[in-house]
DNA sequence: AAAGTGGCCAACCGCGTTATT
DNA sequence: CAATAACGCGGTTGGCCACTT
């Protein structure tokens, strides 16, 4: 009855992977693409779980993903969209494709909640800190809860991405065809953020997983030494520069928008074009447009994907 | 210079949903 | 239709690193 196992439940590996984890990995969806994880352990011989192979990929080795320093318009991106969705980061993330949940989950928790515990009257940080994630909204959407229920809410942005997904299947006759996945789809509403491209510079050192790769495999190139290998101390410091750009096809970090894997369905983002700025991100950005009432909100999550929508069909 | 402390982030865990047999 | 596993998501944690004392 019903489906095989994944993999062995014994014997799977876990903690930190290392560059020759990634390498197998990155090796094997350039081959496969990035579906059917549960036969990825099988075909890589790696011995992770198709899970922790997904989460890999998705958090760390999927091309396009922008790393390091957040933005300002993407601060505000992401506290408004809190203030709207609350602790829905896959939503969250859909509205900024290079970022991943992970990624703005962490960096909410980390910078974000405090800074907005500096600008608070102390009721609402204890009320940010108490409530559950996903009845924890802040002002914004407090005000409303009664009139708009979380189960509304959520299904409204549910329909959202079901538009943005019809959006993006129906752009794929103008598009190379590819594999559906939601993450990629989310790269390619809007794959042209202000800053992409520029990020290379912040301290992390990671301007997108083409870079990361590239990166990991110069360390690994030079101290293959699995003592050495650890991925997340080797992408905190390594910055050797030898001629390894492009191994898979990734090419070097400066072309990076244009790049990857070459041969696979993996979308690629122009980083050199730049959207109009859509309706939502007009609201995000304006720090002054605080939702006052329920139409306020309602409107904005019926808009918002439509309009992204609308945004990102402009990149076809 | 060494020890202590806190911040940060990658990865794991658990649960709900979806797909497959 | 039921059972089971894969998938996807949000919450949590372990360990590294930087800063402070």
């Amino acid at each position: 009855m019903g489906r095989p196992p994944c993999c062995e439940k014994v014997g799977v590996k876990k903690g930190p992977w290392t560059p020759e984890e990634d390498i197998m990995l990155v090796s094997c969806i350039q081959d496969h693409g990035p579906a059917n994880w549960r036969s990825v352990p099988t075909n890589t011989g790696l011995l992770r779980c198709s899970k922790s192979c997904r989460l890999r990929w998705t958090n760390y080795l999927r091309p396009g993903i922008k790393r390091g320093n957040f933005t300002p318009q993407e601060e505000k991106m992401i506290i408004h969209l809190q203030a709207l969705l609350g602790n829905r980061w896959a939503a969250i993330a859909s509205y900024l494709p290079q970022r991943t949940d992970n990624d703005i989950k962490n960096y909410w928790n980390t910078h974000l909640k405090k800074k907005l515990h500096n600008n608070h009257h102390p009721q609402q940080q204890e009320e940010e800190e108490g409530g559950s994630p996903s009845d924890s909204p802040t002002a914004a959407s407090s005000s409303h809860k009664h009139s708009k229920g979380q189960w509304e809410r959520r299904l409204q942005t549910d329909i959202g991405l079901a538009k943005q997904a019809l959006c993006h299947a129906l752009s794929l006759h103008q598009n190379s065809s590819k594999p559906f996945d939601l993450h990629h789809t989310k790269q390619q509403q809007r794959q042209s953020s202000p800053t992409s491209g520029s990020t290379s510079n912040n301290s992390s050192g990671y301007a997108s997983s083409a870079d990361n790769i590239a990166r990991l495999l110069r360390s690994w190139m030079k101290n293959p030494d699995p003592a050495h290998s650890d991925t997340t101390q080797n992408s905190k410091t390594n910055n050797h520069n030898n001629n390894f750009d492009s191994l898979f096809s990734f090419s070097s970090p400066s072309d990076a928008g244009s790049q990857s894997v070459e041969s696979k369905p993996i979308p690629i983002q122009s980083n050199d074009t730049t959207p109009p700025l859509s309706l939502l991100e007009k609201w995000l950005f304006d720090d002054t447009s605080i939702i006052t009432n329920t139409t306020t909100a309602a409107d904005l999550i019926n808009m918002a994907p439509i309009d992204a929508a609308v945004a990102a069909s402009g990149l076809f």
